[in-house]
DNA sequence: TTATTATATTGCAATATTACGATTAAGTTG
DNA sequence: CAACTTAATCGTAATATTGCAATATAATAA
């Protein structure tokens, strides 16, 4: 079917799952890179700097502002990118709790 | 076209991407997150406890596996799921470098 | 107004993912 | 061995994703 059963997981596991999902392209990770290096910068150098075409580095603009990791403002003919720094925390807490609730204590034996 | 272009991308930004799309389906953050409370099971326990069809879950398992995240154990006609501790923490430290990475000193006016 | 610049949107083609029924494989029990 | 239990694999339908050419939009410059 290729469409995902949303509606019998728990919202924080849907909202964990989107939010990986669009980390989950190594063209996505190489833009949120390239915004954390340069601080800021428009569309146009991230399709020089990734070397994808403009329309599919704008698509993936747009995924990663949809789940709140970076967003965009417009100045004059071009659009600044950045990541959004409030939700970029947010994010950061949601995935350190994720990763923190497991516990390995003995981390060898106690695991089948 | 459906296919990612991997070879233009660092080999980090390609494991960060590959570990992410796995994580990427509530399903699969469920199986971890049941995981980590019941400390281990067996693939029939996750079918009930998440209401997917018996192939689909085993689906999901071996995609968590093939990226490391739990690892698989026979015991008898059962296997015996748990997470794999060791790649868990690396995982997990990937992670944390990566959300770690950005700084948002002021974390308002700097950025546009 | 007519370029020019920068980005978004549209419309595909190719491929990947999700989900599950049916079946297979492999160990266990009677 | 035959029946049973448990999980993996196969095949397939429905849908999603990736990437890009072509086009549209929107602001600025000449």
């Amino acid at each position: 079917m290729g469409i995902t059963k949303t509606e019998i997981f728990t919202e924080e596991q849907n909202q964990i799952a989107k939010i990986a999902k669009v980390i989950g392209h190594p063209a996505r990770v190489a833009i949120i890179e390239y915004l954390i290096r340069v601080d800021q910068c428009i569309c146009g150098d991230l399709v020089e700097e990734i070397g994808l075409a403009q329309p599919t580095i704008s698509q993936h603009l747009r995924e990663l502002k949809n789940v709140g990791l970076i967003k965009g403002n417009i100045e004059g003919t071009s659009v600044c990118y950045c990541i959004d720094p409030i939700n970029w925390n947010h994010i950061k807490a949601l995935f350190s709790s994720f990763f923190d609730t497991y516990k390995n204590e003995a981390c060898d034996e106690q695991c089948c």
